[in-house]
DNA sequence: CACTACAGTGAACGCCGTTCACAGTCAAAC
DNA sequence: GTTTGACTGTGAACGGCGTTCACTGTAGTG
């Protein structure tokens, strides 16, 4: 009777209702279990309430059932645990992202407008992007998302695994992005003009025969510049993705 | 007696010998305060250890006290709290990254090779990238690591913003990369043969209306190839530096 | 009407980071 | 040589966290 556990993921069935299906597939959530006050939709919808105003960090099984009116422990009626709840949350997110696209734009332009909706979505849920770097949530709008890339980058004569392989590129240059979004540690010294400035002097005063370049143009490198940051070097991805396969190509090889 | 406080990192002056100085600078840790069994260095390499061990969730207060075998607010007599204490075991680990370049090399070459370097590193320290991530630590070997990426790229003709915007880009690259890195719930999931071959079939019963490109080409995303994604994706990027502005190009606009 | 499935309760368990009054010890000052 | 003071480590506590579990009451089914 020792069933076959499959790695990583485990004990994920019981209060979903989805059997022995993995964790990471969220179930349609369909009209499952709304007798009673609290609805794993309920659930989700708050938790992403309280992320809104107070970000991710806020985001506990306490806070969320203090919010519904209701014990912590009532969480767990509808939702495994934080991990599924992150994951709930996720799909929620990612279902803000308008994933279509205008067939008549070239594909670099439709992969520049998809790639700007999902960073405006996840630099409006602060925190969020955390957690998507570690989880791919295999829901239906993280599929979704995935398609639509996938669609352009394959449309546009790229051989089938090139086009897996740009989408992880284009994808994990915008994760990472979002990442440390403007709410970041990071984001918030350079933002501030005061410490920037008190930054700029720190490179300025460093050692010049250990850190000649950095000395030289460090201040180029921690600017508030993330529009820049963002926009041309999914440029450069971008451009050195069509000098390597040249558009219309065809898919030999 | 309202005094400036400069956004995001406060009070980050009482353990540390630093005085005034900004939280993320990490003094040359001198022989201060060697005088009892405790010191900052150990603190470290001990935190260290439990990383390397367990993993960087298990790095908690009072394992670490427990390791040094001290009681847990001993540590705060060495360390402000847990996040400079990040601050710190970063800038160890970046440390053990070998910032030395052949000079002889191109400068994707160049390029190339530090950031297998980085990747190798940060795969070392599971979970470490995570902390890199949203944090630039700014102590010596973090800086030695920027210093000699943006040689390279400055070397290579990239006017100075340029040669800035490239590093975010590589570095995000990497870090994002080393981010789910094989330890991470996804890598798992795709390591395991089982599971991938699951993973497969849920994507082929896709519904090929709403996700035709996914059915067709999604076994080409969710592979165990990371040294493949890694590697194309960076080469994505240099070739894309590369033919925007071309080699041996004068710095002129 | 009896039964049962189950949503929500209340309390607890074992973690966590951090604080603080206090004790012990060493080095410098007298 | 004694006093003084600075400072490291102690012990205990505070408030928070995720999660579990025996229980209660109710709502729907037979």
């Amino acid at each position: 009777m020792v069933q076959p556990r499959q790695g990583g993921t485990e004990g994920a069935e019981s209060a979903d209702g989805a059997g022995s299906r993995p964790l990471w597939f969220i179930p349609p959530a369909g009209q499952e279990a709304q007798r009673r006050v609290l609805t794993r939709e309920r659930v989700v919808v708050e938790a992403l309430a309280i992320i809104a105003e107070h970000g991710v960090d806020a985001l506990s099984m306490r806070a969320l059932a203090t919010r519904l009116g209701v014990v912590p422990g009532a969480l767990y009626r509808h939702v495994l645990n934080k991990e599924q709840l992150h994951d709930l949350v996720l799909d929620g997110v990612l279902a803000e992202v308008d994933t279509r696209i205008e067939k008549r734009l070239t594909w670099i332009e439709q992969i520049t407008v998809l790639a700007h909706r999902l960073r405006a979505v996840l630099e409006a849920h602060p925190g969020i992007a955390g957690l998507l770097k570690t989880r791919d949530p295999l829901g239906p709008h993280s599929l979704a998302l995935a398609e639509a890339f996938l669609a352009s980058l394959s449309g546009a004569g790229l051989p089938p695994r090139q086009a897996g392989l740009a989408y992880s590129l284009i994808y994990g240059h915008i994760l990472g992005f979002a990442l440390d979004g403007p709410s970041s540690v990071n984001e918030q010294r350079v933002r501030d003009t005061a410490t920037r400035a008190e930054l700029h002097t720190f490179l300025r005063a460093l050692p010049p025969d250990r850190f000649p370049t950095l000395v030289a143009l460090g201040e180029h490198v921690w600017v508030d510049n993330r529009d820049e940051r963002f926009t041309t070097g999914l440029d450069t991805i971008l451009h050195g993705l069509e000098t390597t396969w040249p558009p219309t190509g065809d898919a030999a090889a």
